[in-house]
DNA sequence: TTGAAAGCGTTACCAA
DNA sequence: TTGGTAACGCTTTCAA
């Protein structure tokens, strides 16, 4: 059984209410009677029952995490980054990994109801589990997904100004029959991003019948080699390819090369979200990504004000500045990396 | 304000014990009364308060999990199969990333423990700080790191089998001029690791003058880089070598193919850990790694045993098998083409 | 400043 | 089976 603060009460022969109003601050001044209970806390070991603390208190410090797949790097950077935002701002964080499945989404957003979470942040599985978050006694904020729902908050990048950027890019390049690779299942995020791609290549002029838009077929890294594949086995090869992620990027890139192409100088390959692989010598891949820590800090910010103003917080937007790291893939720094190779 | 059973108990012309009593399936048989109990309470949409739950009946469904970086593929891998066990086991889990700093590790420790967890599992900092859990009113599980503290239990790979296997296979490739690099500090994972390594060589007749026994020289990739690159230009270039980490061993792949050679080939490379991007096609490395589905069910099973048994469970010690996987960075066809003509 | 008492939402005991 | 009551560990109000 551990120490409570009747058990410091006992000891300094006092009521128990002063030993919380003391270990508190709750008191004026310090008098002797003050030290001597805050050193036989410390003394017996006291460690407060937050949950006694909390259920009297009706506000909690802990805060839910729905995560589609926290194995996959991209997932788990930004986890790493609400964990670190929630901990500075004195939140627990707990992890859940929904497993791309709505239903599991379902039952840990339950769950944390249950557990007096002070907020829920959530990476959704789908546009269509939004609507699952509607009325909630509590504060919920969407990850890397806008959203119709006006009572939700979100934060995300600018999807449809960081394709335009990528674009441009290309055509900068003198890259003139781009394609872009959307996610397997539509969601706001892949059709942000087609839609700033293809109004890029509009401005600049670009003929539509150059510009492709294809869908990664199947999972990740093989769903972006067989979309590619069929792009070239049609002739369709472009010489610029925007994937909606990395992950399909690198898959476009295995496709490119087994055709005898070369990425950065035939085709150059751009993806989003810079996870670790990516900066790798043998991958350098180019990418888009908006700052995690900016997310992480992002997402806390809404709770903290809910539970700090005591009004509720909701359909809060903040929109993150997309930043392209450039790397191999589109060819500007091909000079470097045969350098590196043969040092 | 959330529903209470007091809400139930009222609209239902009962005492709140009693919806208690027939919310948690404590009666007998079915009345006319537990039925109406059970739809208002569902039409009411009430949702316990485990927090309440949870400080009368003093167990929680909570348990803690440390780990030194979620952003490291091989912590997020495995954090995604002890979340998962923990979910099956009914826990919800306190995701802490202690960031590798031992006073972080010790904050969380404190932290978890005021939540009232039912357990803590943790990747530790190091082997020194295992003291930090001696004596806690509740089990620890440390993962992927045996102890000398007996109260402690512990899931570890027999990483003394495991690079004794990986160095049988050197052997039995034709390799003679051997190499381990370590981790860049020492702990029992890697000098383990090292033992057994040192041990099949012996056993196999290797001369002493033959293996090297070196150490990452900074942080994992670049380490690895730099500990091969010294060796080549030492003029010790090994002809296998085994590295702590699928890390490590891509930065000694980088050093070799830089030196002009060719890995699978001149060089055998084996890592540990099988982390996501060592079976990218572009990487293809062999490694060795337990189940990370078995580490997270054996994570969890001391605390689940002393939550169910209610008596403590310390010093559970659980052993997993290491699985090798082989991929191109041995030159395997090689490997298997001599097998088959010994068989 | 202090202590007694009420209350947070729940479970569990005991007498009816 | 049922309801009243106590208890879990804590905070907070209120009267002294």
């Amino acid at each position: 059984m551990s120490v409570t603060i009747k058990d410091i009460a006992k000891v300094c022969n006092v009521s128990h209410s002063t030993v919380s109003r003391v270990l508190n601050n709750k008191c004026a001044r310090q008098t002797p009677r003050t030290e001597q209970i805050i050193s036989t806390a410390k003394a017996l070991g006291y460690k407060p029952n937050t949950l006694a603390q909390q259920l009297v208190k009706r506000s909690s410090n802990m805060v839910g995490l729905m995560i589609p797949d926290i194995a996959n790097p991209h997932y788990s950077e930004i986890t790493k980054c609400v964990e670190d935002a929630a901990a500075c701002a004195g939140y627990r964080v707990f992890l859940c990994n929904t497993d791309w499945d709505v239903r599991k989404e379902q039952m840990y957003r339950d769950s944390l109801l249950e557990s007096q979470v002070a907020g829920i942040i959530v990476m959704p599985v789908c546009d269509e589990s939004h609507v699952m978050f509607r009325g909630l006694p509590v504060p919920v904020v969407l990850l890397g997904s806008r959203t119709l729902e006006p009572e939700l908050s979100y934060v995300v990048m600018d999807n449809e100004r960081a394709a335009h950027m990528a674009a441009e890019y290309f055509i900068g390049l003198g890259r003139r029959r781009l394609c872009y690779i959307a996610r397997p299942v539509e969601n706001y995020t892949s059709s942000d991003r087609e839609k700033g791609f293809l109004a890029a290549t509009r401005e600049a002029g670009i003929a539509a019948k150059d510009v492709a838009i294809t869908r990664s077929k199947g999972h990740a890294l093989k769903g972006g080699y067989r979309a590619t594949k069929q792009l070239i086995e049609q002739n369709k090869t472009p010489d610029a390819i925007l994937a909606f992620n990395d992950f399909i990027a690198l898959g476009a890139i295995q496709a490119v090369e087994e055709a005898g192409l070369t990425v950065g100088e035939d085709v150059a390959v751009m993806g989003f979200d810079d996870i670790l692989f990516s900066s790798l010598p043998k991958i350098n891949l180019t990418t888009i990504t908006p700052s995690n820590e900016e997310l992480g800090k992002a997402a806390i910010l809404p709770i903290l004000q809910q539970t700090r103003d005591d009004l509720p917080a909701k359909g809060q937007v903040k929109i993150l500045q997309p930043h392209m790291v450039l790397r191999a893939t589109c060819g500007e720094n091909i000079a470097r990396k045969r350098l590196s190779i043969q040092a």
